[in-house]
DNA sequence: CATGAATGAGGTTTCATTCAT
DNA sequence: GATGAATGAAACCTCATTCAT
């Protein structure tokens, strides 16, 4: 009775943790069988909880969704700002920098299922396409291309197009992670690191030989 | 009802033709709003039949989704493989003009939407994903790499990882298309043949300065 | 086929029955458990159709209950006014008339049940309620007013209150009729009639007697 | 914590105390919404407790329903009883006196709602439906008659149907009160003084005029 | 053949009740 | 004692599938 402001502090912080493990439940199984394939008595059984307590974190599936795709990207896309405008240096680095990047934060983590789950889900939800078109999918372009427009300006690219060759390199960077929560299982493997090398390889020097 | 022992060939014909206007149909609502949201009832309006009369060509709604993918798509990779078998000339025009072929055959029609459409139902359809790989994907991937090969041997291209370099330019051209059926609608237009200009200079030439 | 426009007449017309048939099923579980406690389920079984029936005919529980109070009492009130404005004679006699239509067309009707009903639900369903106050109780309460007031100016009635008399009078009719729906049915029987003739007695001549 | 065992006796008093606090809320609630419709947690806020504390009082939700009832109503009928049993005089301010104690000691407290409550409830709860007309409904109707009958040997009042005359005037008590939880607020405002008068009047002298 | 009313399994959501703190 | 997070039974509602017409 006399501590009781510790109680719920240590409880505010279980309670969002609590969220937080339903949220990655419910990435992993939308992801997996989409939005609306997935039973949430199946995300609840992932989360180790019940069906009841899920609606103590979430007012509805709807609401639990929204909030996976609002809380989770964001940040990162900041940090990658951050990044390049703190970047002195080749632009050619600081692209295969970026790129990599988005393998260890994205690629390999399991956000990388986020990609996928919008794409899928666009159709059903205008609203959630809309914020993360904004929010994010416009917002790493700019940067993109804000990096190739630097480097054309420094004499480091050669004179293109900036914005399309930024949704290329985007394109080429996006789709594997895509494939790998969807098609990507029932095909051969392929080694990622070597993806990587082969698409630097190409967009940096092309494939045709110089005469 | 009076004269219908008359005509059965027209009624075949008749039959092929109602099946293949429902199966447009659910692939324009499957892709747009998934397998497991879209209702069959959606499905017959579109179609401008009653909810019964699908159960009169297909056995039910998973049949229907596997015929979609099964008959839609072989046909044009055999088409692409003819094509490039055909082919006598420089292998850089090849790739454009394979490149073009997808677009007209693939991107500008409703066919666009099935690889969204087995992207995001994979999950749910294994035995289907599987098939389309290996009847779509793989095939398709490895005419790519025979050309890129190809190139190789005859000069035109430099020494590089064709199965890798084949995997990066279909990312870049595959793609825009899945973005077209989701989250490009809530994009910013950008044009078709700009994407394309800039992706062949890119993977042609690459974007670093020749010293 | 050659008839066809008989069958969708035919169906409008069973359509309507057959949504009556569950209004009247509705009605008779709403008055006995009340809205809340009432499974969907019960009203189905006890109309004879499936659960999901229900749904072919109301868009959901609330519009059952809405198209209930909407449906099936207003035209009563209309031909309780017409009725009044055609009336030639004597005031009393035509206030015994309307009790006695009172008693006929909803005491010993199942539509008894609506005032028990639209008491026990007015809390959780406001726009009803104003619904049925406007719409049925102030209309009937103006109407025996109006009887009144033509009772006094024809000398018939002494001049009192008309419409504190009128609520009196509705109270004393509606109450017992309520009862009948709740607690009645737990209490001891009391004959109608003797209580419609205890009542006339009282109103007409009071019960002091005359010195 | 410290002292707890010194003050058993202060402890039982709140104990009671709270119980009562937690009636009232529940009261309020179900007279409002409903038995079904409430919800515990709404009683438990209501009330400035928790959802748990509930269960320390009342075994379960039914069970403070039923406490309610039986423990909130039967003083006041005795109360009536022996103030009728002690009075000596004219019997139509008697009858006079118990109208208007009916609005001071229910109509004008929170105990107002119980009558609609259980209108309302008397089909889910049988045996407390047959409880509260043993014990409430059935011996103020006989307290009624009793007066009718007394006022009818002392020449006050002429030969009638007591027991009907009772029930006539009970409705016309009883029923305004139940509107003014239910109905009456989306109705319009009539002063309760004024329907008193008109209904005294009217069962003192009725509305006939005399020759 | 074609229809669409009917069904009921299965999903989402609510809330009385329990129990560790 | 008091709390409120957790539970799961039970309600509402949807929609793939059937079948009489």
């Amino acid at each position: 009775m006399h501590f009781n402001h510790i109680s719920p502090a240590k409880t505010r912080a279980q309670k969002e943790h609590r969220a937080n493990h339903i949220l990655e439940s419910a990435l992993v199984l939308f992801v997996e069988k989409g939005f609306s394939a997935t039973r949430l008595e199946d995300v609840a059984r992932h989360a180790g909880i019940s069906k009841g307590t899920l609606y103590l974190y979430f007012e509805n599936k709807e609401a639990l969704f929204k909030r996976l795709v609002e809380e989770m990207v964001v940040p990162l896309v900041q940090n990658a700002e951050h990044e390049v405008n703190a970047y002195q240096g080749p632009c050619n680095n600081l692209l295969q920098q970026l790129i990599l990047g988005w393998w260890k934060m994205i690629g390999k983590t399991s956000l990388s299922g986020l990609p996928k789950l919008l794409i899928s889900e666009s159709g059903n939800f205008p609203d959630l396409a809309e914020y993360y078109v904004k929010n994010v999918v416009a917002r790493v372009r700019r940067l993109l291309t804000t990096v190739i427009q630097r480097g054309i300006a420094a004499g480091e690219f050669i004179e293109c197009d900036a914005e399309g060759v930024a949704r290329v390199i985007l394109s080429a960077v996006v789709f594997p992670v895509v494939l790998q929560h969807s098609l990507g299982i029932y095909d051969t493997a392929f080694e990622n690191d070597r993806y990587q090398r082969a698409h630097m390889e190409l967009i940096l020097n092309g494939m045709v030989t110089k005469r």
